[in-house]
DNA sequence: TTACATTGGTTGACAATGTCAACTAAGTTG
DNA sequence: CAACTTAGTTGACATTGTCAACCAATGTAA
């Protein structure tokens, strides 16, 4: 098998295994909600930017993201001292619950992949997946 | 890093990579487009079954896609003498063409991902994510 | 400080992709 | 044969992604 095949296929697999689990939750939130959700968290001091920047999308469609999340009272804007034009984006706690339950299941599909894997065997793909995303950047 | 973190990125960089490339081609299609086409090439006597269930996708959508790749005469369908109800998909001359500028660029892609490493480490790689895959199946 | 460019966000319009349900026609099975 | 399944088709719709215009706040150079 190729390398392209090999990594499209397992992506693909991960992907729509999460997906099928997180339909399983009483949530009414797409994924891209929840990985909205859970780059929010991570992100120190996130602005709308912030977050189209690192997931790589429009602005345009990360501000109606962040529309609904707000009105759905997950997310909470609160005005940004540094830059009048921007906002902080931060969890609410129901945001952060329902974040919870998401990285719940994604840790759950992981642990499924890498039963009966040994540890280094994982790092050593990690690190190999790093090097690799280096050369094309 | 986590796993995850480093499966979804590289996926994204390489993604993002073959898209930007592809919009270079004087080509009109779409990403979907030329991985149908991909598909196709590679299947034994396709049909839009096949070709659904291959690319986990709904047939609604796998038979629109089919109906625009006849429309531009990439693909042909011919009767198919097992059963009356489906149709054999094959690339004309002019789709061949199309996959193969794919091709191109697809494979130019991963070999700047390889640049400088060690085809065991990329075997590895593969051998690792087979395995993980197999455990989510 | 003013003039100009840049940046963050918002919105409208639209394109691309994905999903669900209903339906026809051909095949399969008891 | 009747009942069921399967391949394909279509309509309607949801989700996701893109492009361009615009405003207000910020940064910058003369």
């Amino acid at each position: 098998m190729e390398l392209n095949e090999a990594l499209f296929s397992l992506f693909h697999t991960v992907r729509n295994k999460i997906i099928e689990q997180v339909k399983q939750m009483d949530s009414d939130l797409s994924p891209m909600h929840l990985k909205s959700l859970k780059v929010i968290s991570k992100i120190e001091d996130c602005t709308g930017q912030k977050l189209a920047t690192f997931m790589g999308r429009d602005k345009a469609q990360i501000n109606r993201l962040i529309k609904e999340l707000v009105n759905q009272e997950l997310v909470i804007k609160t005005s940004n001292k540094e830059d009048g034009r921007s906002q902080i984006l931060s969890l609410s706690g129901r945001g952060t619950q329902y974040l919870d339950k998401f990285n719940k299941i994604e840790k759950q599909v992981f642990d499924t992949m890498l039963k009966d894997i040994e540890p280094q065997k994982v790092e050593l793909f990690i690190q190999l997946a790093n090097e690799f995303k280096g050369n094309l950047q």
